[in-house]
Order: C-alpha cells, then structure tokens, then sequence
DNA sequence: ATGAAAGCGCTAACAC
DNA sequence: GTGTTAGCGCTTTCAT
C-alpha cells in the first residue's frame, strides 16, 4: 500500500528550478501571467515525471472552494429512481471537476440536520436537497446557509431553485395516446394520496379529454391505496361494469402491473381487450410486464443532472443568481400495451 | 445565503480566554492531557455560543485523515440493488463519523482509473470498490495505493479484502424450502452467464437434492437469456413437460416473474400447482406477484455496510489487518408462492 | 518573467 | 494545566 512518497507542489519547483508561485501559476493556468513559454514546459515536465497529484485538500481549504458537493435524500435505499437521480447528478458534477458527498436521512429530520452540518463542516461548495418522490418540504433552515437546490421538491414558498417532473403535462400525454388510438372510454387507476403527482396527473387526464371533446365522467376514475393490489382491484372494478373503459391509464407503472393481474383475472388481455398505460417507465416493471408497457418516463436522470448544473451557476455566480423553478418533461416510452379499442 | 461570519478555533479561544491548543485539546477531549474542568466548561460554553464547527478541511489537511471515504461503482443507476449498498455503505461511515463520495464509471475502465486518482486527490482515507452484481474484476492498479475493499466483487487473486453474497448457501436454502413442502421433482430456471452466481446457485441446487436423496436430473435445469421473458420460455417449457416439475427454483425474481407468466398462460396457478421460488428479493416484483414470491433476498445493506466497516478497521490498522473474504448469507423471505405439490 | 512570504484553519511537539 | 510555535500543501498578494 501507499506509493513510496507523495510529491508536493514543492518537490515539482524544486526538480524544476523554480519556486512554488510560478509551479502554481503554470499548473493552474492562472490567467495573465506573463511566463516563459521553456518554463512551462519545464515544469510540466517535471510535474509528469514526479507524478505530481495537487492535494485538493490544501488547494481547497486556501482557495474556499472545495469541488464537492453535498447531496442529501430522504432515502436511497428503497426507492429505484433515487439511482438514476444521482446518477445525473454524479455525471454532471463530474463534468464540471466536482464530486459528490451523498448522505441519506431515512426520512428523519434531525438525521437531516446534522448530515447538513456535517456537509457544511467539510465545505462543500453547495448541496442539492432531493426528494425520492415528487412533493413539498421544508428543509432545516440551516440549508440557507449554503447554496442549494432542490431535486424532485419545492418549498411551500419556492425559496429555493428547484426541479420536478412535468406530472400535468406527462398524464395528458398519456392519456391522448390512448385518444389517439381511438379510445374514448377511458379509465384512470389512481392513487389515494394526496401529493402533487396525484393531483397533477388528474389534471393532465382531464386536459386531454378535453382537447379531444370527451366528457369527464367521475366514475371512471378509480383511487387505491398504492400498489400492484391496489391497482389490481381498481382495474378489476373498472372493467367488470358493462360499460366498461376500453383503455386504463394507470398512475405508476405498479398500479399498471395490478391492472395487468386483473385483465389476466378476467380473462382479459392486453393491449387487444383493453389498452394499458402506465406511468414512471420504471424498467423492471414495464420490460418485464407481458406485452411490454407502454408508459411515461420520469425524468429523474435530467432532473439530477438539471440540479447540480444550476447548484453549480449559482455557486460560481457568487449566489447572484435568480431562483428558478424548472418542470422537466416526461417522454413517452412506446412498447406494446396500447393499441386500438375492441371492435365490440 | 452565508452566516455573517464563520466562527474558527481561534475566536473561540479568545472568547474563552484560552488558547487556540487548550480549545483544540478540550474540543478533541485529547486523552492525557490535564486541564481544569472549569476550563473545559468555558470553552465548550464559549464554542457552542459562538456555534463553532470545526472546518474539517483544515482538520484534514493537518491530520492526514479526512473522514470520507470513496465509493467507485460500476453503474449506479440502472440497478436497483446500488441503493442497498450504497445506502449501507453510508449507514456504517455515518456511524463513523464519515461521509462517502460516490463515482460511477458505467463500466468505462479509463474513467475509473480517473475517479480513483480524483478520489485519491481529495485524501480520501480509503476506497469501496463496488461492482452491481457478483463477480471477479481487475482493478486499476491504482487501486493498490490505499486503502480499498471490494464489494460484491472479487479479484483473480484475491488481494483486496472483499464480500460477496453466499449463492450456494442462497440458492441450497431455496430448493430445501421446496423440499421440505414435499416436492421431489424440482426444475431450475436460470440464466445463461458464466458468473458465480450462475455456477454458484447451481451447485446449491444440487446441494439440496442430495440432502434429500434426491437424483439430479439434467433436464430439469433450463438455462435463458435473463429476464422476465428468458424466464417466460424457460418455465413454459419445463411445464408442458408430461412429468413436469411440481416446484421451480428460478435464478432470478425476474425469471420468476417470468414463470408466474407461463404458468398463467397454461392456466395453472401458484402455488396451487406449481410451487415457486425466486433469488434476489427485488420487492418491487416480488412484493407486488400475484401471490407474492418466496425468495432469497441478497444481502447488499449487509454488505454495503461490512465493506466500510473492514475499510474503516483497515484504516486504523494502519493496513496491517489480514485480508478476508466474507460470505454474506442470503435469508429466505417467505411469501406465498409456495405449498405442498398437488395431488396429482 | 519570476519569487518571497503570508496565511487558509487546524493539530501536535514541545515549552513552561 | 496551559501556551508557543511550527507546519499540513497549497494560492495569492506584492516585490523585484
């Protein structure tokens, strides 16, 4: 273990036959400095052949900006979106020289608030603040110490830059694939909840029906309690009744699992008895599902990479930077779980 | 943004009246050094009142330990199992009073060589070298300049402390499940790669049978291209068989979920009359299957969290700890998807 | 075009 | 019991 000896800014002037300043000033690029164009060489040279690594701990702690940043969630562990959702966030820290310093609370506010000091205690340059699901918060004020963004959140006041999914804008997608298909009954297995995804997806369900002049019609939206059960029941109902819907757009890809049980329950199947559209694209449902389903993205990758890339303006911009409110599309993810109605 | 000034070590022992060393000496609780208690009582009075926070930078710099530790992983976001890991990862540095820094290469060998130095470069006091699912790799020789473990991941020769899920004892403890409910004729859908887990859950297989004096039979063991629909294929066949199997041990809950697929496509029913077992516990399949699956869950919260604590152990060691290489056991999480064979 | 020296915030010999 | 002082490895002002 542990290389024969770690070289320093010193050994390179050193070797060199320079001081330290101009090593530094060559290394770094420092702007308008007037330097012999053999010294660079010189030194470059010297600082590949030591196999010169800048301790970015000493470089940090003079220059105030360490290159990291702190990246604190609700929860990691249970949820598959909160992958993609670093995953953004790592690729565009990375881009720009910064690491990633991740901290999970479980959902316990005061876990939150040490992890927050613990961040700031290693200044981090700014933190993103992310939720496992789209919804409000309110983070431990200490957060305004700091820049810092919020990924799949917003504060009750919009303080904070943040990102969250389009969820009006998705659902009305959704359901006018199913329209333009040429269903006109359409049924939509929803949640219990009341968060802004259930909220903006009711929405987005009705904004399509109307543009394509189809009455809302109450009974046909079914509210369970989460899950592939829940949904699983929801659909049972829905297409049990004689005038049953022939296409059901489904609030998560789970619900769209339950509605698949439910159509294979009665004997039903997908997409030539009744079309299926789910909502969350998340792969291992909506691949593995018999036929594949056709479902709405949740942008989480972009999200992620959105939050650190604005973290990253506001820091550089000194936190002169206006607070922005970013919604982020849901695309479309075609596989085979629509097609036309029944001819009945 | 940014508190009106930030408090060092230095206003504190001017406000307390004391030295910058007694403040550092009271604040570290240094052990053998004799300092009145009236002394101490000052300066934690005075250091909380001017909310003090050590700057872990300068801490760092000075004391060769950083308290953050790496995470390089192959991938990230595509699996749903990173979360566990990471998230036990984190659990036990947190316990320790450090954070993680998390880097994904995507597979990419040069980018993972350039994370590990920019890891290295921020002092971090040792690597977690992650791979997203079982298997021998070659790290960057890089690698071998600190300290490091691997996890889910071994090498060729086995020189980095490692741990990885026990697949023999997993899958053993899977087929005696269905043993114990009285099957005897077992099939075994799994997956066509050569990685231990495949070569590993076969042999617990065969382990099982012959506790239970058993014969292997060959035909009984169907291989596919993973996933659902390999899983699909594979059960689809083994259950048209005249003597087909009354049991199935599936590689993968996405080959059972699979399985669950054929079964219902030649109208059988689970477990009624076909008894199945899955591996890996993906809750989201295996908790929303119509009935829910029985299968073994991998350890990665274990062994997330058995990673950082071998690494923090070798750390204080000064690297002078034994390499090992833990097996981490796989626990049977029973649903409903198992039952005595039926009649026949 | 280059360098001396101060200092980022802290710890740890070593004095007293 | 407590304080002086010398750095940790680097950036940056200011001289030259």
């Amino acid at each position: 273990m542990m290389q024969a000896r770690v070289m320093g800014i010193r050994d390179v002037a050193e070797s060199a036959g320079f001081s330290v300043t101009t090593v530094s000033h060559v290394l770094n690029d420092v702007p308008g400095k007037r330097i012999a164009d053999s010294t660079r060489e010189r030194i470059r040279e010297a600082a590949d052949r030591l196999g010169y690594r800048p301790n970015r701990l000493a470089q940090g702690l003079r220059s105030q900006r360490t290159h990291s940043i702190g990246f604190v969630s609700d929860n990691i562990a249970t949820t598959p979106f909160a992958g993609q959702m670093i995953h953004g966030a790592q690729a565009a820290a990375a881009d720009a020289g910064s690491l990633l310093m991740l901290l999970s609370s479980d959902g316990d506010a005061e876990l939150e608030d040490v992890e927050i000091r613990a961040l700031i205690d290693r200044q981090v340059d700014g933190i993103i603040y992310a939720s496992m699901f789209h919804r409000v918060v309110t983070p431990p004020v200490r957060l305004r110490n700091t820049s810092a963004v919020l990924l799949d959140a917003r504060t009750e006041t919009g303080e904070f830059s943040s990102v969250v999914p389009d969820e009006v804008g998705g659902a009305r997608a959704a359901v006018e694939e199913l329209l333009s298909h040429g269903h006109r009954r359409i049924g939509f297995a929803t949640d219990t909840s009341d968060i802004p995804a259930t909220r903006g997806r009711l929405i987005g369900y009705r904004q399509a029906l109307e543009v394509y002049g189809v009455a809302f019609d109450e009974s046909l939206v079914h509210a369970s309690g989460g899950e592939a059960a829940g949904g699983f029941s929801s659909a049972l109902e829905l297409l049990s009744r004689p005038d049953r819907p022939t296409g059901l757009f489904c609030f998560t890809d789970r619900i769209a699992m339950g509605a698949y049980q439910a159509a294979a329950e009665l004997n039903m199947s997908v997409p030539e008895d009744v079309s299926i559209v789910g909502f969350d694209d998340q792969e291992i449902i909506s691949t593995n599902l018999r036929p594949g389903l056709t479902t709405m993205a949740l942008p989480h990758y972009e999200m992620g990479k959105w939050a650190v890339n604005t973290l990253l303006d506001q820091i550089n911009n000194g936190g002169n930077t206006p607070v922005v409110h970013q919604l982020s599309a849901c695309p479309l993810v075609r596989r085979a779980s629509v097609s036309s109605p029944p001819r009945a």
